[in-house]
Parts: structure tokens; C-alpha cells; sequence
DNA sequence: TGAATAGTGTCTATAAGACAATATCCC
DNA sequence: GGGATATTGTCTTATAGACACTATTCA
């Protein structure tokens, strides 16, 4: 049950709405923190993989986490989960969205926090030279457990496929994150956010069957994208393949950022 | 921009986790405010209503609001939303599910609020005799715009078809939930949310065609719900109509609350 | 020319929509 | 029996999957 005000609360007697805002005080009892975290899937070779950071300080000191930060006093949810990711990742103008609150009390050891998590999608290309990235920030594979067309867990592991470890609550994030986008990838335009700006049918199958954890028909797809009517033939063709080349499509910006 | 903490703040150079917890102040900036509101959808005679209050303070007096409070420091957001609801309406054991957040700056006047916005489904036989809700309650009709498949807004309306006044971003919540359920129908059997134990499934189809805002194939429909395995007759007829009475049927509880 | 993948065509199975015929109940 | 709706059956159409065939590029 939480606090509430007094029934002679200056709040209850107030006549205008003048009178009601003077007297309204925020800080009668204790708010909790609002944070915003951000979960960056990324794709490449018919992976997905999770951006993390290696915290340094406690709690989870070690352990990885997803990038995150306190939400402003005068920010909205959207755009603070844009700045997050900005300023953790430099990234911007990628498909962001918001995924889910979690607000389980003791999520955060130290006080009560209540996260909005977002989710947000961008091809591998994006980070340019993966090596310029600061030391503390990995980018790793996904593993994904679940039978059929359920998601069960999403795991974040290493190179070896060992599960690494993660902070707070960021792998039930996560994994709601993957569950996000499998069930939205059967009817949004979801798909082209993990590629690159021109890329081949094969590529987007890839993309498709990688996210939804099946294999998919290669006549049926490839029928099924070009009816839809959001793909948009290029007139050329992909290079540096050791057989025939690919025609290259671009999205119709009929869904932008 | 949110505040940061200052470069020599204790808790940047605490070394063990139990220091750490110590030093930990989480009152160093000002935190928004953080409340969960419940937006009651239920339906009877192919309508959706919602439920609503009438305000008796300011801000919006004498508008519309869902129904709404903080959220307790000790409590998870899902007991926060059940416990709103609960404490309004006098319902529980409901199908209530997390919806999303909304944070714009001045969504309050009063000051910063953030709200986690929940949908809970019950069909109108949940409520008994109508007469006994308290007189701010109000269960309005909704009306849904929007051309085919998008909600584009969801008004509650008077007796008369009159638009009514929200208060708050309200209207923008129950237009996400109207948007919520009619994505959600599709794939999961949320239909039966809105119908009382037992029904038929004439009282089935209204509800999915109310929903989705179309009107869908008899014969299909039959089909398809006999198919999926989530119903089961009950042997019985439906009572009191003036023609040949409906079989009823009652859903598996392989989906409970 | 051979290897490997791109792209196309055809057949089949499945599910939805249209529509009509029959069944059953109340009055 | 007459009225009204329930329930079933059939035909048509749209779409996905299976699978094989042709096309094109590089080595």
C-alpha cells in the first residue's frame, strides 16, 4: 500500500486549480528512481548479437549489463532513451522502440528502481571498424533456448558459447526483447532495421529465419516480400561472391525511423 | 540531460558492495513521480466500454480519468496495478496485463509523472447490478476511428454518441489499448476475456468483430475456433431467446488469469 | 566446364470466404 | 406451421510449402 496524503491535506481543500498547483508537493513521500535501459540487437552472418557493458562498479561489478541511465527530470521516456543510447554507443537515427517497464522491487540492490526498457535495431555495418569500440563495450552473440515458437531465455554468450554473466534483471530484458521481435517480425517491416541499406533476398531470409528461429521456404519468401510491396529492386547486384551475384533491394521508405 | 553525480562522490570510490550500499543516496536528484493507471475494458451487446471516474479535483475537474495512484515504494508495479484496480472498482482476479509507459514532461501539470498504463478485460457481468457502482464510476461506451486495419483514436462517448473529456494523455492510453487487443486477437485467445464463463460462439464472434472492427465469416469463424483446441462444449443451450438456442461453450483453461 | 547459388514454375495441402441447405427451438 | 437462428456441407479462391528446373556468375 503506498502513502497516502493526509485528509487535511492542503490538496483537498484547494478551490482553483492556481491554488492546487502552489500547494501540490511532489516530494511528500519517497518516489522511486526511473531509469531508461536500452537493449541493442544487432545482426551479422546470420547471428544476432546484444550490445553490453562491463560494469565497474557495484553492484554486478563485472558482470555485463545493458546501457542504461536515469531518466531526466525534464526528458521525456523516448528521449532519454534516445541520449542513452547516444551517448554509450554513438549511435542515433536508428529504429528505437519502447519494449516494456520492470519494476519488480528488489531488482536493484540498492533502492528502488523502476526501469523503462527500449530496444533498438541496427546492422553490424553501423559500428564501422569494431575495434574502435571503448574497451568496456562488447557486442555479443545471442543464444536463443525455446521450443518452436516460444522464446524461453535469451543468453548473451562468449566466443566459446559459454553464458556470461548479467546484471540486475537485463537477461529477462532481453529476453522479452527477442520475444518483441519475433512476434512482430510476422506483421511490421521489422526485418530491414538489421541490414544494411541494400541487400539481397538471401540476406533478409537470413535476417527472417535468424530472428523467428526457423527455416523458411526460400519460392515462398521471396514471393511473400516481393507482394508486399515494401521492397524496391535496386538494378544491382551484389559483388564479390564466389558464384551469381544477387540482385540488391532497398526498402520503400514507407516505414522510416 | 539528467543530473549526474559529482566526480567525487562517494559512491564512485567505494570498494566493496556492502560500502558501496552504504553511501548509496538516492535522493541527489530530483525523481519523477511514478503511478500506474488501469484502463477496464469490457463489453456486452457488441459494444467495448471502459471505465472511468469523474475528477473531483483539480487538475481536469470534472473531466474523465482512468483509474489511477502512485505506486507504492515497497510494491512491484503489477501489485500496484491490481491493488488501483481493485481499490476503484472492486474487482480482482481480472485479466490485467502491462500496456505500456508514458512520460512526456507535461502530461501532469502538477509536476514530472510517469505513468505505467495497464488494460484489464471483463465482461460487464463481472460488475452485478450496474447501480451499485459508486456515482463517480462511469462505464462508457468507446468509439473506435480509424480506416480498416490502424486505430487512429478511441473516444469514450455519452448516451448520446457525445465525445466525453479526458483528462491527462487518458484518450491516447485507450486508444493504445484498443490498438493492443486488436494486434492481440489474432494469436492469442484473449477474446474470451470479455465473455462470461460460459457463451456462444455468436457471443464470441461479436466480441472478436467488435474488437477488430470488422465483421468476419460465420462459418470461418466456427471453424477456426473449433479448430484451435481452446474450446469446449458444455452440452448445454443458451436460455431465453425467442429461437433455436445456441450450444455454450467454455474455454480450456490452458490460459487462465 | 563445374560448382554454387539465384531465380522461376508447378503441384499440393491448407485455410478462409461465399453461399446455400438442413436442423432445431420458441411462439 | 412460421419465424428466426444454429449448424453443417460444398465450392471457390488465396497462399504457403515442397521440389525441381533453369539461369548466371566465378574459378
Amino acid at each position: 500500500m503506498p502513502p497516502t496524503p493526509p485528509a487535511d491535506d492542503p490538496a483537498r481543500t484547494a478551490k482553483t486549480q492556481q491554488e492546487f498547483l502552489a500547494s501540490y508537493d511532489a516530494s511528500r513521500f519517497p518516489h522511486p528512481s526511473v531509469t531508461v535501459d536500452v537493449a541493442l540487437i544487432t545482426h551479422a552472418h546470420s547471428w544476432l548479437y546484444g550490445l553490453l557493458l562491463r560494469r565497474d562498479q557495484h553492484p554486478f561489478k563485472t558482470s555485463l549489463a545493458l546501457p542504461g541511465g536515469f531518466v531526466g527530470i525534464d526528458e521525456s521516456l523516448d528521449d532519454a532513451a534516445a541520449r542513452v543510447l547516444s551517448e554509450k554507443t554513438g549511435l542515433s537515427d536508428v529504429f528505437i522502440e519502447q519494449l516494456y517497464s520492470f519494476g519488480r522491487v528488489d531488482r536493484d540492490p540498492r533502492t528502488r528502481v523502476i526501469t523503462v526498457a527500449y530496444y533498438a535495431l541496427v546492422h553490424m555495418d553501423r559500428f564501422g571498424d569494431p575495434s574502435t569500440l571503448p574497451k568496456d563495450t562488447l557486442i555479443t552473440p545471442l543464444v536463443v533456448d525455446g521450443d518452436g515458437e516460444d522464446v524461453e531465455r535469451v543468453t548473451p554468450v562468449d566466443g566459446d558459447l559459454r553464458p556470461l554473466d548479467l546484471a540486475f534483471d537485463h537477461g529477462e530484458i532481453l529476453t522479452h526483447v527477442i520475444r518483441r521481435i519475433r512476434g512482430k517480425l510476422d506483421y511490421a517491416p521489422i526485418g530491414f532495421q538489421l541490414l544494411p541499406s541494400v541487400f539481397t533476398l538471401r540476406q533478409l531470409q537470413e535476417v527472417h529465419e535468424c530472428v523467428s528461429g526457423t527455416s523458411v521456404n526460400k519460392a515462398s519468401f521471396r514471393r511473400r516480400m516481393l507482394a508486399s510491396g515494401l521492397l524496391e529492386a535496386t538494378g544491382k547486384l551484389e559483388e564479390g561472391v564466389p558464384f551469381r551475384p544477387a540482385e540488391l533491394y532497398r526498402f520503400t521508405r514507407s516505414s522510416a525511423v
